[in-house]
DNA sequence: TTACATTTGCATCATTGTTGCATTTGTTTT
DNA sequence: AAAACAAATGCAACAATGATGCAAATGTAA
């Protein structure tokens, strides 16, 4: 699917910045913060319409945001229908710094207070990636 | 075990936003912001005062910070021995924006791709609590 | 090609995280 | 009890990020 096609299909229109952020994420196999996308062309886009367009993604379910413990926050493609998951499982190697999601893969229970209920389980494993334990 | 207790089996002074701050924390059982701290009394200390103490008390993990996925801060008392569990877990109601710590009742498997290594687990229950589902 | 809603850039403000430095305070030693 | 010293505090200041209003530019459909 393009680029312009996933946004046509939400109806949005097809403007430079929504191309460009969405071309970078379908690149990477890791989530990507906001400063990560822009680095390549720092003076491509305003960093209000950046700002916004993330959260137009965002609410059209095309992206999701990802917040890790040190209150740094990545977005990714929604690539695996995420929206009807009731769990959101990542990974943040904390050498590195990269953030990928784990599809599938994850169990959680909970016990919860009497009466409580659950809508959504947001999960960050720390650790470290392949590429990083090999490199110590 | 009182504030001054805590402060002294840690090595920190007795000060007053130190003993400000457990005080209040001791008194809660939810987790609490910054700002819900600081509400009662707001000119009582400085905003550093308050932002360098509260690293103080989590790097001493006297307390520990939850980010939940709005990107709010909390914190809340080390009470159960917090340091040697590899799994943080947190309900965070949605309608109320109450807090609170999880202890010993989770359970949480995640497949890791190959060579990757897990340190921490990080987890936020988002949902209703009991006095917020009675109130619907 | 025009028309219109949408998007963008710019100005601007709020909140939060962070550091440096002079002053004040808590605790230890004499 | 007073002096001495390291530590904590308040203040000024700056960076990064989240957020809104408005006029100008742009995408799309008629």
């Amino acid at each position: 699917m393009t680029v312009e096609e996933i946004l046509s299909a939400h109806d949005l229109k097809n403007t430079g910045c929504r191309k460009f952020i969405l071309g970078e994420l379908l690149k990477s196999n890791t989530a990507l913060s906001e400063n990560e996308i822009k680095d390549p062309f720092p003076e491509l886009f305003d960093r209000v319409t950046f700002y916004r367009t993330l959260k137009t993604l965002e609410e059209k379910e095309i992206i999701h945001r990802i917040v890790l413990n040190d209150n740094t926050v990545k977005y990714a493609l929604n690539r695996h229908h995420h929206d009807f998951e009731e769990m959101h499982a990542h990974f943040h190697c904390e050498k590195c710094d990269d953030v990928l999601c784990l599809n599938g893969k994850t169990k959680f229970e909970a016990e919860l207070p009497k009466d409580f209920i659950k809508r959504e389980v947001y999960v960050v494993i720390e650790g470290l990636c392949a590429g990083c334990v090999q490199s110590t």
